[in-house]
DNA sequence: TCTTAATGTTTCTGCTGTAAACATAGAGGC
DNA sequence: GCCTCTATGTTTACAGCAGAAACATTAAGA
């Protein structure tokens, strides 16, 4: 597919969105460290140093990947999460999809979650996928909802992180045990029923 | 401390010794990218190039400061399980011990982890974390022994890795939080108690 | 003592990120 | 219609890197 250059164009185009689909194409071929400035010039067709006009620096590249990267993650929660009809059951899926994203896009993963940059918890964060954890969390975790919020999540995180990594076999199955909604909410033990909606 | 070099000396002394524990001062001084053979050869006083007799590249250097690190994880789990009495409490130690060791040595956990190279579950790996985690979900776990190794492993691994990655505060409060005993054993709600010595 | 294998050095190639000086082209004011 | 200004891109240069190849040294054993 060939974009076509937009009628608003000095030399290049638009070259700051070239550099950033090139830099995308690497993460999924190659990894992080398959990213150079230089080459990455060189497929769009410009002089080593134009991307210093657009980047101050490359960490700056990467960050601009790393936030598409969650964009990207975000969008992908979003419809898992729809597509399980919400409730406990969507909650348990944005956790999967968490997983499969990661799997799906591993260099984009890592280094979304790596040169985190902007940093910050879910708590008080404005991207998508820290809002859906908010929300479902608040809406079933009753009293708790706080410590759900932070095992949910590095329950998705740590599972996706070992199989990025090979520690753990990139396995369907696997994901659906460990990330399922009985265990995430094992029924309550301890008093504090909550009555959540449907 | 000045390293006595053994007997057993060509012209160096034990180079590759002497480079692991040099990598080792600059991960903890500045991270993975603060390493370069060249800049490990001249702190030694040896040649850039004398690295490549005792590593074949810069991977292989990479993965022996990987192997020192499990070791070292491995010795402060068992020394956290041993101190904690063994037990579902001496089961949780091991967890925060694992996210304690990320926070103290940030980059040679991630190291361990990111360069895996062995690789291997923890089902049949033979390294120290391993076998303490599976011994103890083998003991606790009764027939969701498997479950419960993935879920804590995965849980005190995200904890550590968003912890690492800013995601998450530093925060020991917050870890006890996450991983402590009874949300780990939520009183085994449908049947299966297990019976396990003390 | 002589040979040999292990260890270390010199030199070289091609890559990288980035700084500085220079070039060009399109936009807006005259 | 011309002129200047600014955004964008180029050329050239530098220092650092990983790694390959050829050569040197040194300890150990025959």
């Amino acid at each position: 597919m060939v974009t076509v250059s937009t009628s608003k164009a000095y030399h290049h185009g638009d070259l700051r969105t070239a550099l950033v689909e090139a830099g995308l194409r690497h993460l999924e071929a190659g990894g992080e460290t398959d990213i150079s400035l230089r080459q990455l010039a060189r497929e769009v067709g410009v002089s080593a140093t134009a991307v210093y006009r657009h980047f101050p620096d490359k960490k700056a590249l990467l960050a601009a990947l790393a936030e598409s990267g969650i964009a990207r993650l975000g969008e992908a929660q979003r419809i898992a999460s729809e597509h399980a009809g919400g409730g406990p059951a969507g909650f348990a899926a944005t956790g999967r999809a968490y997983v499969h994203f990661a799997l799906d896009n591993p260099a984009l993963f890592r280094l979304t979650f790596t040169h985190a940059g902007h940093a910050g918890s879910p708590t008080n964060s404005s991207d998508e996928p820290s809002r859906l954890l908010r929300s479902y969390s608040e809406q079933f975790g009753g009293e708790n909802a706080e410590r759900l919020t932070l095992q949910a999540w590095a329950v998705a995180h740590g599972l996706a992180m070992l199989m990025l990594d090979g520690r753990l076999p990139p396995d369907d199955a696997l994901i659906n045990r460990v990330i399922d909604t009985k265990s995430l909410f094992p029924a309550q033990p301890s008093g504090s029923n909550n009555d959540a909606s449907p």
